[in-house]
DNA sequence: CAGCTGATTTCCT
DNA sequence: GGAAATCAGCTGG
């Protein structure tokens, strides 16, 4: 079943650890995506140095000043999407960012998306010339199935998530983007037992990079790598050097 | 396999 | 102006 609302207007760090094992999905004219989360990371908002809601409000973050269960969408590095879930109640701006599951429906469509070149390309109208890429999902086991949505952005790239479903509530069962709880067990008639479940530092942060508010499953492949934050010397100007 | 670099644009200082 | 919650491709050991 969809997520209630009350699953979201908690803090992150609760349900961050409670999202592993649910199913995000996104269903579009092409077709249906879910994942299963194998990876999550905590964001506390205006507390939180890493968090883009640390000063303040701002055109990009203003979904996660929202209520709860709605989904965060931003666009980094120029060419990535990133999808979170916003936490706690209106005004406050806490949020889990999605980092990595496993495609268990849908898998040749996300295959599809994941290698359309960039990942940018935007929607192409349907019949805008062959898919060339084919449409069958990649062998069960293989590196490529395991890194369908192995990392945040190939996450949204396997889902098609973009800009455009910033806002979207993921609680609402005819949203194109929801999210379903962990498999039911009908005999102890309770989640499925959980998984052992991992946490440690934040991927990518410099900001308070020791606080361990990522999880994951452990021992799961469908995890990204660990990477601390590595600055990079910034690049040379390409300008015609004098003499 | 570890390590580095280019790509490319939005956002905030 | 510069860094960014990243990824893919290439290099060298």
């Amino acid at each position: 079943m969809t997520l209630p609302r009350v699953f979201f207007a908690r803090p992150a760090l609760q349900v961050a650890e409670q999202l592993l094992g649910c199913v995000l999905e996104h269903e579009t004219v092409e077709g249906l995506v879910a994942v299963r989360l194998s990876e999550v990371e905590a964001y506390d908002g205006e507390a939180d140095p890493a968090s883009h809601a640390y000063r303040g409000r701002s055109g990009r973050n203003a979904v996660m000043f929202g209520p709860p269960g709605h989904a965060y969408v931003y666009f980094t590095y120029g060419m990535h999407f990133c999808v979170n879930l916003v936490c706690l109640p209106e005004g406050t701006a806490s949020a889990v960012l999605l980092r990595g599951g496993r495609v268990i429906s849908g898998a040749g469509l996300a295959a599809r998306r994941r290698s359309r070149s960039g990942g940018l390309v935007g929607e192409r109208a349907p019949g805008n010339g062959p898919d060339l890429t084919g449409d069958s999902a990649p062998r069960a086991g293989s590196a490529k199935e395991r890194d369908l949505a192995r990392g945040p952005a190939r996450l949204c790239q396997a889902l098609g998530i973009t800009r455009g479903l910033d806002g979207a509530d993921v609680c609402d069962p005819a949203s194109p983007l929801r999210v379903r709880s962990a498999e039911w067990d009908s005999r102890a008639e309770g989640p499925l037992p959980a998984p052992t479940i991992s946490r440690g530092p934040r991927v990518g942060i410099s900001a308070a990079a020791d606080r361990p508010w990522r999880f994951w499953l452990t021992g799961d492949p469908t995890v990204s790598v660990y990477r601390p934050h590595a600055p990079r010397r910034s690049r040379q100007k390409l300008v015609s050097a004098p003499e």
